[in-house]
DNA sequence: AGGAAGATCTACT
DNA sequence: GTAGATCTTCCTA
């Protein structure tokens, strides 16, 4: 399994995103492997996009989503972490948000982190899925280009999805683009529509 | 010190 | 299915 290159997500956020759906999502702990697909992302822009973290401006907590690209940007709302990577053109912000994996190695320790019995509901939500793999602020600002760190993205299948978008959810402002994306049909995204 | 934030859970109609 | 309360840190005053 080949992990995802650099230049994979120095691209426009909207297509990174979209092609992140389908590749792994890797989490190791110690020795332990969590792993997930991608089924549910969202774009993000800079300035221009009123609901990014980065739409007042560069501030010290957004400061990531600013330099360089393949870093994990995490960041805590409504008591949730909610995980992004960077991703944007050279000298542009943005970063795409995973919103929800399929759960693939080491459901076991995540259905104890989540407390739930389904393993649909295991990581169909942002805040879900940062729980599930123990996802903090720890890892802000992780490489996920590199082979030896503790959260990355690998190579997957993804001929045949059948790749849907829609407005981005629970966004007060959103963009006249639609800037969310996920595999159609799949069970682990968090909503429908 | 206070409020706001990309959500989640629970308990109802 | 919808609605409401609650969640926990960071930012701004």
């Amino acid at each position: 399994m080949s992990v995802l290159s650099k230049d994979f997500y120095e691209r426009d956020p909207a297509l990174v995103a979209k092609d992140l759906l389908g590749k792994i999502l890797v989490r190791k702990i110690n020795s332990e492997i969590l792993s997930g697909k991608i089924v549910e992302t969202e774009a993000y822009y800079g300035e221009n996009d009123p609901a990014s973290k980065a739409y007042k401006g560069r501030k010290m907590f957004n400061e990531l989503m600013f330099m360089d690209v393949g870093k994990a940007f995490i960041y805590m709302v409504h008591g949730n972490w909610l995980l992004n990577i960077v991703a944007h053109l050279k000298g542009d912000v943005g970063a795409v948000l995973i919103r929800a994996i399929e759960p693939l190695k080491g459901i076991e320790t995540m259905r104890k982190n989540r407390n739930v019995k389904g393993v649909c509901d295991l990581a169909s939500g942002p805040g879900k899925l940062t729980k599930a793999l123990e996802i903090t602020k720890e890892l802000n600002g992780m490489d996920v280009t590199k082979k030896n760190s503790q959260l990355l993205v690998v190579e997957g299948k993804s001929e045949g999805l059948q790749i849907c978008s829609s407005h981005r959810i629970g966004v007060k402002a959103d963009l006249p683009q639609k800037l969310r994306f996920f595999v159609n049909g799949s069970k682990f995204v968090s909503k429908f529509s």
